[in-house]
DNA sequence: CGCTCCCGCCAATTC
DNA sequence: GAATTGGCGGGAGCG
């Protein structure tokens, strides 16, 4: 087939090594973050999948899997074919919402996903002991509406997205891994291959939730099994917020140094903050994103790799270099200034740290906050490696 | 190796 | 009957 074009093609653009494919540069967490960055932004109203697939340079298949996340999430609606309106991460607070209720008279029972929560560790049984028919819809069939293979919208998506969300903010536990999670909404059903079809979808969202900031991987506390920890709001029902308030106290964990005021994660307000930062992070990086050659370009996206712009990698661990150290890449650079956002973009969502210092990225997040004019990326790349050096 | 999860075949749905 | 949507899982990248 067609791979990365490494014969031919001038590799001189390329500013990584040698050969260069990444798999990491395709997930749908970068693609998720290359969508944000195109439409999070004024004027934005309306998005074309066909106009989304050419900008961002991947294939149409993607594209439905970032839309449908996000219209879970009421970041999106779809108004027509090949047509959606733009909503933004302000709808986000409402969407939850909405999910929560469903989640709290819907199906009681899903309650909790312990998975060691405190102590257990032993068999991670979730709390639904049968409760088969978790899978949501409200109203059940009643008329002779046959739901015979409506499964296709059972299994859609959007759904899953909907109830893997529900697990985290209607359930006690706070960290959940994706095999409990694909469990909890596996309803039984302990066929091995449906759990790891369920997983690979799991991690898909887990994915661009974590570039939207809205997850956190991490490892879980105790069984250090791979898991993500909600960072959204909680979204809690008015009623009994008066003892809610303060569930810290949790475990240990990283709940020590100065962490002063933000932390609370729980209250609406804080999440506009974060919802702040974040849009403010999207529109800082690439205050321009266009796009020469664009030309045709039809399908083949193969063809031009074009690696030129949105390259960057925000989840490379701390194996792959700061794209703001490489220096080799000052010739694109040199063109289009304003972006010397570039610089630092990468280490805003860099899970890995975030997994060990979570505290401190929110700290540089608020820093990030208030830098509204860029320009000090030094002191970025200091904190970089700071971090790094503690780990 | 086992964990991740990209890729794209091809079926279900919608024009 | 073509075009859109999108479930699904093989199997490759990576740590």
């Amino acid at each position: 087939h067609e791979f990365p074009s490494m014969a031919s093609l001038n590799d001189s653009e390329t500013k990584n090594p040698p050969s260069s494919y990444s798999r990491k540069e395709k997930s749908l967490g970068v693609l998720c973050s290359n969508f944000l960055r195109l439409y999070n932004r004024e004027g934005v109203e309306s998005i074309g999948l066909d106009n989304a697939a050419n900008q961002l340079g991947v294939e149409r298949r993607r594209i439905y899997d970032i839309v449908n996340i996000l219209e879970s999430v009421g970041v999106l609606t779809k108004r027509a074919k090949n047509q959606y309106t733009w909503k933004g991460f302000s709808a986000i607070p409402h969407a939850l919402e909405e999910l929560r209720k469903q989640a709290i008279n819907e199906t009681p029972k899903v309650s909790q996903v312990c998975s060691s929560g405190t102590d257990v560790n032993r068999n991670d049984y979730l709390g639904l002991s049968n409760s088969n028919n978790s899978y949501t819809e409200t109203h059940s069939q009643s008329s002779g509406s046959s739901n015979i293979e409506n499964n296709r919208k059972e299994k859609s998506l959007g759904l899953l997205t909907q109830n893997f969300i529900k697990l985290f903010i209607s359930s006690k536990a706070e960290v959940i891994s994706l095999e409990t999670a694909a469990t909890a909404l596996l309803g039984d059903v302990h066929d091995p291959t449906a759990m790891r079809t369920k997983v690979r979808r799991l991690y898909d969202i887990a994915n661009v939730f974590s570039s939207m900031n809205l997850l956190e991987k991490m490892r879980h506390p105790e069984s250090g099994k791979p898991s993500f920890r909600w960072l959204g709001p909680k979204t809690k029902s008015p009623t009994l917020d008066a003892n809610k308030l303060k569930r810290r106290a949790f475990g240990t964990d990283l709940t020590n140094h100065d962490n002063s005021k933000s932390k609370q994660i729980d209250s609406v307000s804080d999440w506009s903050s974060k919802d702040v930062t974040v849009a403010m992070l999207n529109n800082i990086d690439h205050v321009k994103v266009e796009y020469n050659e664009n030309v045709t370009t039809k399908q083949q996206p193969s063809t031009s790799r074009n690696s030129k712009e949105f390259v960057f990698g925000p989840f490379t661990p701390a194996t792959t270099q700061k794209v703001g150290i490489s220096g080799n890449k000052k010739l694109k650079q040199a063109q289009d200034w304003e972006n010397l956002a570039d610089t630092f973009r990468p280490q805003y969502c860099n899970k890995d740290l975030g997994d060990l210092f979570g505290h401190y990225v929110e700290a540089w997040k608020s820093w990030c906050g208030e830098a509204e004019e860029k320009k000090q990326a030094p002191k970025v790349i200091a904190l970089s490696r700071y971090l790094h050096a503690k780990t």
